[in-house]
DNA sequence: ATCTGTGGCGCG
DNA sequence: AAAGCGCGCCACAGAT
């Protein structure tokens, strides 16, 4: 059914709002939310569809019309929920409950599948019939008024039954395989991950161009100090510089080799071990041209004509540990350079919260292994690392009294929920290998329930096949990988539970921040693996943020229960050090 | 001209 | 072959 008049679109939205489960699909003139628009919402129980041609219609009528079965009411089926969300946005309406029937597909397939998560290749796959995307273009160069072809209706039809037909399959699966929790989790997150696209980040680009320039002249000098040594051993063309490309790995290790500098790679660590002046250059030229070249022009180019503001795409399930990725630009790797990151900043009048958890990863080995140490020490708001330090070295610790001691203990630590061994942690450290291995004999004496807790975690991982966090979300491992003696395996086994727990609980953070944040002027504007980013108003910066440590609080506390959760929150107007 | 893999390096 | 985990971007090198 094709609608085009409020009062007929208002009565079948009804109708349809009595059923559990309806598909939701939009058809639009473009796929960039900022600059395109909305022309056909569909709808579909799985029987009847219903084509709702919103060209022209008044917002709040359509709101008002769609309002009751899109907000509230049944279970909102869609594929790549992000994206409608925010075509939906103009219109004021806000999609909930929803189910992505994508993010679904990567929950059930991680490990097994890298690829293959369109709603083509979901449609080949449950329902044995691949849909057909080039009609799609068709609504891409539409005139505003012209009519829509029966192909095109039949495009929209189509697309939205398989997202119903898709979804009803795959809830069998997600009970089976253990991912109910996950899977809401991941619905629940879309608003704010959504939400958090179309506002952006706002970025002063004149500040940002006068760090790159520092850089820049930086880097130059960098490549005279090159010049000077490589001289002597590269060619020299008519204009007397030196035909040597700074950039090409190949080219500047020869040209080390001949100034008697022999090395393996050309990694940072060894050509500052080498001490040649050359070598030291090169490492400063690096350092500078990467910010010059990635973090220069190339990343300012991401900020919107029309917005001002940068608009990254986040991947709310971009790595196989559950954890978010971004790109274009990747928000997620921004040198801590307090000139750069002081250049996202809030408008005049309003504030920017900077929000991370505390130490949050050992907190959920805490959580896993129970060890009675680390919870008590978590519990009293003590130092941990210092704890832990004063009980592998038999002396009371402090950062004051004791601070490389605390280091140490403070890399092993980490270094266990990498599944580091004792020749890292001696690489690490510069000890010898027994050295290593007494010390983390040590540190296993001391805390025999993490020992037990991360063999546990391998065993399980070879018992059932797939990694898992504390809310479920699982990662398969191939047999062939598990049944080889390489290592990387168990240090997956360890990993993956630890970081992908910390996902689970950033994700539900902000799924309680979007939602008490919502229609307050206050909004998420980037994620960091253990760190928010929140706008508001300036008057309200100081409610807000304790708001924020409060929800983030709420979400560690529900993920592992028994720990003492901290989230630590600074109010400025720049993005403040982590 | 465009794609793919690799080294290197930015972040948590 | 192993590598302490997870990403994305730039530049190069080789292939299509």
């Amino acid at each position: 059914m094709l609608v085009r008049d409020l009062e007929t679109m208002a009565r079948e939205a009804a109708r349809l709002a009595r059923h559990p489960v309806v598909a939701l699909d939009t058809e639009t003139s473009g796929l960039d939310p900022l600059t395109d628009t909305l022309l056909l919402v569909a709808f579909s129980n799985g029987v009847d569809t219903l084509l709702c041609d919103v060209r022209g219609l008044p917002v709040e009528g359509v709101r008002a019309a769609l309002a009751p079965l899109v907000e509230g009411g049944p279970v909102k089926a869609l594929h790549h929920a992000k994206f409608d969300l925010r075509m939906l946005m103009p219109l004021g309406l806000e999609v909930r409950p929803l189910a992505d029937t994508m993010l679904n597909e990567q929950i059930l397939e991680n490990g097994r599948r890298e690829s293959g998560f369109s709603l083509s290749e979901l449609s080949s796959r449950y329902l044995g019939l691949p849909l057909d995307k080039a009609e799609r273009q068709g609504f891409i160069r539409m005139a505003p008024d012209e009519a829509f072809t029966p192909a095109q209706l039949e495009y929209a039809r189509r697309d939205v039954l398989a997202t119903w037909q898709i979804l009803v399959q795959q809830m069998a699966r997600v009970q089976r395989e253990g991912a109910r929790k996950v899977a809401r989790l991941e619905a629940l997150a879309v608003p704010a991950f959504a939400d958090m696209e179309q506002r952006g980040v706002l970025v002063d680009a004149v500040a940002w161009r006068e760090v790159i320039r520092r850089a820049q002249a930086e880097g130059d000098a960098a490549r005279a100090e090159m010049d000077r040594h490589f001289r002597k051993v590269a060619n020299v063309d008519l204009l007397g510089a030196v035909d040597l490309n700074y950039d090409s790995d190949v080219d500047v290790r020869d040209a080390l080799g001949k100034l008697g500098v022999h090395l393996q790679s050309t990694q940072k660590g060894e050509l500052l071990h080498s001490g040649h002046p050359a070598a030291v250059a090169l490492v400063a030229y690096r350092e500078a041209h990467k910010l010059v070249s990635t973090y220069g022009e190339s990343f300012l180019s991401h900020v919107h004509p029309r917005t001002g503001r940068i608009h990254a795409s986040f991947r709310q399930i971009g790595a196989s540990t559950g954890r978010v990725s971004c790109e274009r630009p990747n928000l997620q790797n921004v040198p801590k350079d307090s000139a750069l990151r002081s250049c996202f900043h809030a408008p005049p009048g309003r504030a920017l919260i900077t929000a991370d958890y505390a130490a949050c990863e050992l907190r959920i080995l805490a959580h896993l292994s129970r060890d009675p140490v680390f919870l008590a020490a978590f519990e009293r708001g003590e130092d941990v690392h210092a704890k832990v330090a004063s009980q592998v070295f038999g002396v009371p610790v402090s950062k004051q009294s004791h601070p490389e001691l605390r280091e140490r203990a403070k890399a092993i630590s980490f270094g266990l929920i990498y599944g580091m061994g004792a020749a890292g942690l001696a690489a690490q450290t510069g000890q010898s290998l027994d050295e290593a291995e007494a010390l983390l004999a040590q540190y296993f004496r001391q805390f025999p329930r993490i020992d037990a807790t991360l063999h546990d975690l391998e065993r399980q991982v070879r018992e059932r096949g797939y990694a898992q966090t504390v809310l479920g979300r699982r990662l398969y491992l191939e047999r062939d990988f598990l049944d080889r003696q390489s290592g990387a395996a168990a240090r997956l086994s360890r990993n993956m539970p630890i970081q992908g727990t910390s996902a689970d609980i950033t994700k539900l953070a902000m799924a309680f921040i979007h939602e008490r944040l919502r229609g307050r002027d206050a909004f998420l504007v980037n994620t960091v693996h253990d760190e928010l980013l929140i706008e508001c108003p300036a008057a309200e910066a100081e409610r807000v943020g304790a708001e924020v440590k409060q929800e983030m609080e709420r979400a560690m506390a529900a993920v592992v229960p028994g720990v003492s959760p901290l989230a630590e929150v600074r109010v400025g107007d720049t993005w403040a050090k982590g």
